[in-house]
DNA sequence: ACCGTAGGAGAACGCTCGTTCTCACGTCAA
DNA sequence: TTGACGTGAGAACGAGCGTTCTCCTACGGT
């Protein structure tokens, strides 16, 4: 096993059992029984685990943020594409897996103690944001949407991992209808 | 010292250390320096630091809970009493040991392994939402506008968590305004 | 064939921490 | 005074876990 594919299935291993479970009730041996790769293996690729766990974070914010944009750049109308935001949490939401928002547990578990983990919340959420921002003004709203929308796909998000339901994604939308119509 | 006092100092000590620095991160030997109780007396009181986690759980809901009461129905009208909540929120936010919500938090870290937490941090939630809904209809408003209320809370606590900031609190209560506006 | 190197399995190390135990002290009832 | 008891200080125990080490195997180049 070549080391990028060792890599990938280190990081699969780790998504899988550090979103499912917390990061600090996973140990390396964890991640080295669920992915194959061995410790030795482990430990030269992510030195320590740490860095395992941006590695995680960071692979996560790509694809998320990713799968959100592919999806909601399938609609044409520029208004669609911001209830399309919440359509996809809403289908995000039902996965079977489904356990919150990964920055939000990890803030929450390791935020206080670890710097570069607050760091790497912060971008992810920052980055959401402007996001939002950019689908805002490509329908030529005001910038001060952005900001009550952001706020409502955030409390979709905590809410759904607390309750485990995808309703709030569906309560979430209705209000930013509203919002957006009242220009 | 009396069992009652030792339970407080116990309590006020793993209040501030659980939601400064996170519940995993903080040892029942870290308790007993803060607090002064000492390892037996500790163990006397709560048999196991589980139990200690459920009992500042629990505390902290009833006193929070019991603040925003408070400050709510200072105000007279039944509308002003829905944005008042936003306005404490915003106070909230700006203490100086804000940490963001310490349900929330406690969730990220040990909701996945903890049902009793989970449990304590759905009923916390729960009853939040269904002060907001007595609330709305204490206004006369419908009930619909309950869910998108309890969404922009969450969102401005857990922004205002990550980021440190107070603002959230602020574009919640123009979001709010404007949601009670449309009727 | 031989050697050097990489890699795997898993033991070992060191630290943290929840929980319990030891021991010495002070208190209070008889 | 004495002895049973509760308590505090802190050592001790045992488990978990991040990290490193040992030892053995396999393989690639010469």
């Amino acid at each position: 096993m070549d080391s990028a594919t060792a890599r990938e299935q280190a990081l699969d291993a780790a998504e899988s059992l550090f979103y499912g479970r917390g990061i600090q009730s996973v140990g390396m041996d964890d991640i080295r029984g669920a992915s194959g790769v061995s410790l030795k293996r482990l430990y030269q690729l992510f030195p320590a685990k740490e860095q395992l766990v941006e590695a995680y974070l960071e692979r996560r914010d790509v694809r998320w943020r990713g799968r959100l944009a592919e999806y909601v750049e399938r609609q044409a109308d520029p208004e669609r594409r911001i209830l399309a935001v919440f359509d996809w949490l809403e289908e995000w939401f039902g996965e079977a897996d489904f356990r919150g928002c990964a920055w939000i547990n990890s803030y929450g578990e390791l935020g206080a103690r670890s710097e570069r983990v607050a760091g790497q919340v912060r971008a992810h959420k920052r980055a959401f944001r402007e996001y939002l921002a950019s689908l805002v003004a490509g329908a030529g709203l005001p910038d001060a949407l952005t900001g009550p929308l952001f706020l409502l796909a955030e409390g979709a998000m905590v809410t759904a991992g607390i309750t485990g339901s995808a309703r709030p994604a569906a309560e979430a939308r209705e209000a930013a209808r509203s919002l957006l119509a009242v220009r």
